[in-house]
DNA sequence: CGTATCATTGACGTCGGTCAATTCGTGTGG
DNA sequence: CCACACGAATTGACCGACGTCAATGATACG
């Protein structure tokens, strides 16, 4: 039984991202008929915030979501950029508290579901349960890249990298199409453990060679090769093609 | 359908950690048919490397293993640590190089398991497939855990917190036994993002103060309570206590 | 004993944070 | 259409947490 949905990116560049977060065409189209209907969000609100109880479970249909955690004295991680498509909601423990907060960056739109029902599909129709563990599992790799991320690159490294990363996510939906990211300063030095100040700084520089372009609250992704040098990818992938 | 195994520590004051990888009466016993074989490696072995292709899972029985991604230029970031139950090796593409690294921090056995034969085993007894799919859900938690570790937190909270975090982990298997911790200094520093020298400094200093002791390739967790402290961990739970 | 690994310590440098002051941009109300 | 407000972006000055480098000491192991 080969139960993994099919993956296209394989051989691909940016391989290491979990670019492919989306159901679509993973078999969890299923869980359509569960759904318990849908709820539009403008930028800035939350979906639940850390400490909720929620019975439901949701699928971002339009617009983008940060999952974050904050500390008591204000500082912010945030932890997942969730893109249309992105499966999320789902603790391991039934009526316990949310272990962190869901806000928009944009207008949202998301399918809301009941947990309890899905669960009961998951009693069902197994294949489901295993298609979510294997999600589960991809996107382990990218939270993975994201402590490399953090732990072990430089500044610049990591805005590169993250820029890569939404870049190729993007790309997969739209190719053709200079990317675009919905984020502000702020929200780049709080994904990647940084000040705004900083990262301020960074962009300036870019901006200047033209590799990024900012304004009207996007910021556009010109020479995303540029960027990907930037984020020491070009080695990595040559070390690994040796051992493949 | 109430899947989630049960967990003990919904209340107790670390629950923000994934203490609880173990399989042990998750209902992953059933497995132990499938079982290939054991395996025991020594300290420093790799049971595989990123980039290799394996066939089979593994069952952690006994001794510590760390996973890691390494950068071509010698960075290392060490991306969890595994005790004893752990579960791991099973990547979400199969025929995939693995992502990672898995090295034995000490001598080591672990329970080999054909992939193909627990993929199988998942589809004859899907509440399987649920049960890792919850587990996974649970280590989600400690990823997350760790980026906000690694993003948001100085030096001190960080390694404070990764020791409160073992010491509970260690607790829960031995309790009233003082926690020692298998690791050198860098391989602390890699799990933190920081350099050995760094995490040198804040282990002597701790070690004048008695709340840690090191010697004989363990360091021994003597004030839990007062790394919690350090850590930020009471002020972040007072905060969700009012929440709930 | 020789060798290798880990731990320790000091001197020094720097990346990135903090603080604070503008400026810009966009939306709002008059 | 303009005045204003408010958040985001920008810029500079300053500084401190942490990294790097290098030398030395402690331990273990064959």
């Amino acid at each position: 039984v080969n139960i993994a949905a099919p993956v296209s990116c394989t051989a691909c560049k940016a391989r290491h991202f979990a670019s492919c977060q989306s159901l679509t065409g993973s078999g969890l189209d299923a869980i359509a008929g569960l759904k318990a209907g849908d709820r539009r969000l403008a930028a800035a609100d939350h979906i639940y915030r850390e400490g909720d109880i929620i019975e439901d479970v949701f699928i971002l249909v339009d617009g983008w979501v940060l999952l974050y955690h904050m500390l008591e004295d204000g500082r912010r991680q945030i932890l997942e950029i969730l893109l249309p498509g992105a499966f999320f909601g789902l603790q391991p423990e039934f009526k316990a508290a949310m272990s962190h907060s869901a806000v928009c960056a944009t207008a949202v739109k998301v399918s809301v579901f009941s947990r309890q029902h899905l669960m009961n599909k998951f009693h069902d129709r197994p294949e489901l349960a295993l298609r979510v563990m294997i999600m589960c599992a991809r996107d382990r790799l990218a939270l993975y890249q994201s402590l490399t991320n953090l732990g072990r690159r430089t500044a610049r490294e990591r805005v590169a990298h993250l820029f890569v990363e939404l870049d190729h996510r993007l790309r997969a939906r739209q190719p053709g199409v200079v990317s675009a990211l919905p984020l502000t300063q702020e929200q780049i030095g709080d994904l990647m453990g940084l000040s705004k100040v900083h990262v301020n700084r960074i962009l300036q520089d870019w901006r200047q060679q033209h590799l990024v372009d900012v304004g009207r609250g996007l910021i556009r992704i010109q020479r995303p090769a540029k960027l990907a040098d930037i984020a020491g990818l070009g080695a990595e992938e040559k070390a690994l093609r040796r051992t493949a």
